[in-house]
DNA sequence: ACGATACGTTTCGCCCTGCGAAATCGCCGC
DNA sequence: GCGGCGATTTCGCAGGGCGAAACGTATCGT
């Protein structure tokens, strides 16, 4: 109840989390989050993408948005609002000046992303906007989903939680809150690439992917010799994985102990939508610093809850974006916006 | 087999047809479709969209297309691309200058398309995206999947074809070549919206639409005051319905013969894809004009296969239009290029 | 630790591109 | 064949966009 309202909603919680980035900041500093006068201007500490700070400052933009390309999009977004479009009907949506409106439909044109003719009596977009749109399913958008949820536990825990995408034969890791965990014990894991085999987001992955994916894996697996993947670890592996699977939908994987760090641990759930898993989610910590018997109050729980609230946007998110050709209302309309009735 | 091999291949889809556009003009006048030398100037004949002439002419653009435009695209098209983008790895794949580069993905911020931190290291399209894509799905696509389709069957049997699909309690004409056809019998028919009971089109979409939408609809019409709907009226419309099914898959609707223009008639067929009806597509031709016992050679049999070329292309859009979120390949790799192996 | 190196970001002044009011053009309906 | 509507084009001005070069801030190797 707490995630996302609405695929609608998501337009804003990157803006949501940018009011969050100060305290953020201030967290990684240890400083406690006092307001300060909000016209004192701050210390103008820029972040950049490849800074280990914590969250980029949304403030400071050294350059303004490019007018051109900001209408261009509004018109394209006009046109796909529209379905079939005249000039006037986007004129009257985006208030934008004719003469700007068509350059930019030539514009648009020339890239192949609307077409025209007097067939259909107006401008329509192509499939090529698809180009536009392709890369968002994937990890795009399970950070999406992910990140409030993920910061959130980091901030709660400490510890910092790291996100994996199967990725070939592995997985690989494309998100981490170390930058804002006070306990991060490297640099970065931003692309590291843990084995499917005996890290905890391998295994969690492996052992909830459907059945038909699994075997898949596993033969590609036995039959790449730069795996040692003999008769008995195979055998071991699939116990191993039976076993996880029998603990239920709540179910997590821990790291190979023989594997570096020693001196922790990390342990992972899968994040899954229908009965695929999108992504694994994982938590790294020091073995000494919880307790054995602490761990499923201190680690499990938070986890399966920020697991639960990611799996809920993802649901959203999905239905989002793979959103059905032909609406399913009372009796649809909208499909043609010329009606002239 | 002639259709389209695949999505990418639909950007070329309109310059193919533009490519033909002269010879539709040709043939609209009446002339043969002799070369003229290509150095030679033709007549600068404008063609708009409002315009009841044939296709559009892409040569002449007033305006040049807006640069920081196509650069922005570009851009947001690499980072579909590289699903976690970096400047450099954007300036690798498009070769702007990377101080257009920020500039461009600034923009596109601004506007909430793209999203960035060192998180995740990089830059990622959001779900915002969705806005430059939503309106696809629908009337775009039926027209991208029956272009070419129409025009070929307009100008192999001449008579004017038409594409509508259903809006509310109705049929909506998306698409007409009568500009293409010598025998058009009105200007437009362009947003026309026939009759679901006694057109054509209507008759089609209803017979062939599933049973569970069906049956929605009927319930809307017998609630509406508007129709004059009553159980007998159902009744008979049932019938007709299920004798249309009953012809199986290569089934046809007829436009009731009581509605105007008498001296003509239509036949549509549903365009369908999985169990739904996309949109129906029909021709219009004088009664006197093709007798009885020639309907079903010169008009239904190449209907059929025009309908069954564009179900292909349908078929096929809508795979590429709806991409699963995870691949299935072998071992899919490249949800993350930024692994460093 | 400390430079070396790589990468992301910003500055700044020139110049050209994009702007939009107004004019033009083509169709449609009368 | 005229008037009105909507699409498209013209054209001269000026502000927006451009990118080479400079600048910080990380990472890496030793």
């Amino acid at each position: 109840m707490e995630g996302l309202r609405h695929p609608e909603d998501m337009a804003n919680l990157d803006q949501v989390l940018a009011a969050r980035a100060a305290s953020d900041n201030a967290l990684r500093q240890g400083k406690p989050s006092q307001e300060k006068p909000s016209q004192e201007k701050p210390p103008a500490q820029r972040c950049r993408t490849n800074s280990r700070r914590g969250l980029s400052d949304p403030g400071k933009r050294s350059y303004p948005p490019v007018q051109s390309v900001k209408r261009a999009l509004e018109v394209l977004r006009a046109v796909n609002r529209l379905r079939i479009a005249s000039v006037t009907a986007i004129h009257a949506t985006t208030h934008l000046p004719k003469p700007t409106i068509i350059r930019m439909l030539e514009t648009l044109m020339a890239d192949g992303y609307v077409a025209r003719d007097n067939m259909f009596g107006g401008y329509r977009v192509t499939c090529r906007v698809h180009e536009l749109t392709k890369g968002y399913d994937g990890i795009s958008m399970v950070i999406e989903a992910s990140r409030v949820p993920a910061i959130e536990l980091t901030q709660r825990i400490k510890w910092p939680i790291g996100i994996g995408v199967l990725d070939g034969d592995a997985i690989s890791i494309q998100f981490w809150t170390g930058a804002i965990s006070p306990w991060a014990h490297t640099n970065t894991v931003l692309g590291l690439r843990p084995t499917l085999l005996s890290s905890a987001m391998g295994r969690a992955y492996m052992a909830y992917c459907p059945e038909e994916e699994r075997e898949k894996i596993l033969a590609c697996l036995r039959d790449d010799p730069h795996h040692e993947f003999d008769a008995q670890t195979e055998a071991d592996f699939r116990q191993l994985l039976s076993r996880l699977r029998s603990t239920g939908k709540a179910g997590f994987a821990v790291r190979d102990p023989r594997t570096e760090p020693k001196q922790m641990t990390t342990l992972a759930m899968p994040l899954m939508f229908d009965d695929r898993v999108l992504a694994t989610i994982s938590v790294s910590f020091y073995k000494t610093a919880v307790p054995l018997q602490n761990i499923s109050a201190q680690i499990v729980a938070p986890l399966g809850e920020t697991r639960r609230k990611i799996e809920e946007n993802l649901a959203l998110l999905m239905r989002g974006a793979g959103a059905p050709p032909v609406e399913a209302g009372r009796l649809p309309t909208g499909l043609a916006p010329l009606s002239p009735g």
